[in-house]
DNA sequence: TTATTGCATACTGTATACAACAATGTCAAG
DNA sequence: CTTGACATTGTTGTATACAGTATGCAATAA
């Protein structure tokens, strides 16, 4: 039985699941700012479809904490304040510290390969825009979120830092307009993971995350110091 | 134009919130069971509604992890294995410890006497129903996530915990049929709140779980001893 | 008896239609 | 000129209708 017209329309997906991927990627591009209301409406006719599935992928999007709901006004694009970003950091830097001590752990040769070889493409290809580069770093942590084995982390950091992502592209168009952005500090990331390094999993975020971040770790834990305040 | 019969339902809430409460204090108290079907239309009869409510409110049960879909074929409430829980309990360690610590930073005297009120509850009310004694335990809880200041925190403990609660309302009905369970062992956990106590916040709350669970950190990093395995 | 195929049924996914509410602009009165 | 009420418009929330697919059963053939 040759199914052979169907090759580049699998389309067993649902519809919803397209509308969100491309409202994600039109948030993450930049093409919605923070604040601002999306029309299901506006979106329905754009996208060629119904509001349903427009509802449906909105919904979505807010239970991933990229978008919020005002009761009968409508979806609008999340906006974080500095403090937001230091408390998903802190909270960041504990679940993926988690995340790394797990895979350090439980390393296969094949997950090791994977995870060098995204690093080196990181230090190699330099892409223009934003937008791919944010992707190639989310590729790069989720891998690592994979290796874990515990998919519960898995979820909860990929629901963390999707917004975070998301932000983090949002702020940086409006100030650099799509300048390339290094993604070259991720080995020593990898090196702990590998077990070639004496650094902490928790330092090793928090150092990975001062090159972006001011006090990421500030609402959490680590920041606690006994004789502090 | 007599709105008369509508006197019980101010509904001034979104009607799928209204929904997503029923359907989940159904599943809590067991009135559908891991691995049931649940059928749109039915419930949209059953509570008077239409079917979009009802999807609305199915789909944000499944961002809480509650209920799966399968494409095409419908909603289905979540199961659970034995390591799932084991999973769970360990992000939840985790997740919890950290709470902990940063509710004991920044304890209020307001919110010393909201713990300590709730556990005094705890020791003496005896509950004959498993559904309210998860609701005084999950409250108890919660008001820890809530002292720790990072709203992030508190949604990824309560995303997480929410499924577990009911996992366990679950299991356990459907063994003991309601038989009273006992909550007199929440105390520890307030003393380390309180700075009472030298147990370390992972290690409190590894003795609370395990009163419940067997090995609950088993898949978290304080399971890797640096011999073992 | 068992396996396979066709059909009937029921359910989800999507589209369209209606109702209720919020925002905005206009007009009149002070 | 300012302010307040009212109408108008636009948007969300909800209901109903339709289309396509999965499941179960029955009928037929091996």
């Amino acid at each position: 039985m040759p199914t052979s017209v169907l090759d580049e329309l699998p389309e067993i997906a649902p519809l919803k699941s397209h509308v969100a991927d491309r409202i994600r990627n039109a948030i993450l591009k930049g093409e919605f700012k923070p604040g601002d209301r999306l029309n299901e409406t506006r979106i329905a006719s754009q996208f060629k479809v119904s509001r349903i599935p427009v509802r449906e992928a909105l919904q979505q999007l807010q239970a991933q904490g990229l978008v919020m709901n005002h009761p009968r006004r409508g979806m609008f694009v999340i906006t974080l304040t500095e403090e937001d970003i230091q408390r998903i950091n802190s909270l960041r830097i504990l679940l993926e510290a988690e995340a790394i001590k797990l895979c350090r752990a439980n390393l296969t040769a094949t997950q090791e390969q994977r995870l060098t070889a995204i690093v080196e493409e990181m230090e190699t290809v330099h892409l223009d825009s934003y937008f791919e580069a944010s992707l190639l770093d989310l590729k790069f942590h989720r891998s690592i979120w994979a290796c874990s084995g515990n998919p519960y982390l898995e979820k909860n950091l990929d629901s963390l830092l999707t917004v975070l992502f998301a932000h983090q592209a949002l702020a940086y168009t409006a100030l650099h307009d799509n300048v390339y952005w290094p993604l070259d500090h991720h080995r020593p990331l990898l090196e702990v993971i590998r077990g070639n390094s004496s650094t902490s999993p928790e330092t090793a975020m928090i150092n990975h995350l001062r090159m972006r971040y001011t006090n990421p770790e500030r609402f959490s834990s680590l920041a606690l110091s006994p004789g502090v305040q």
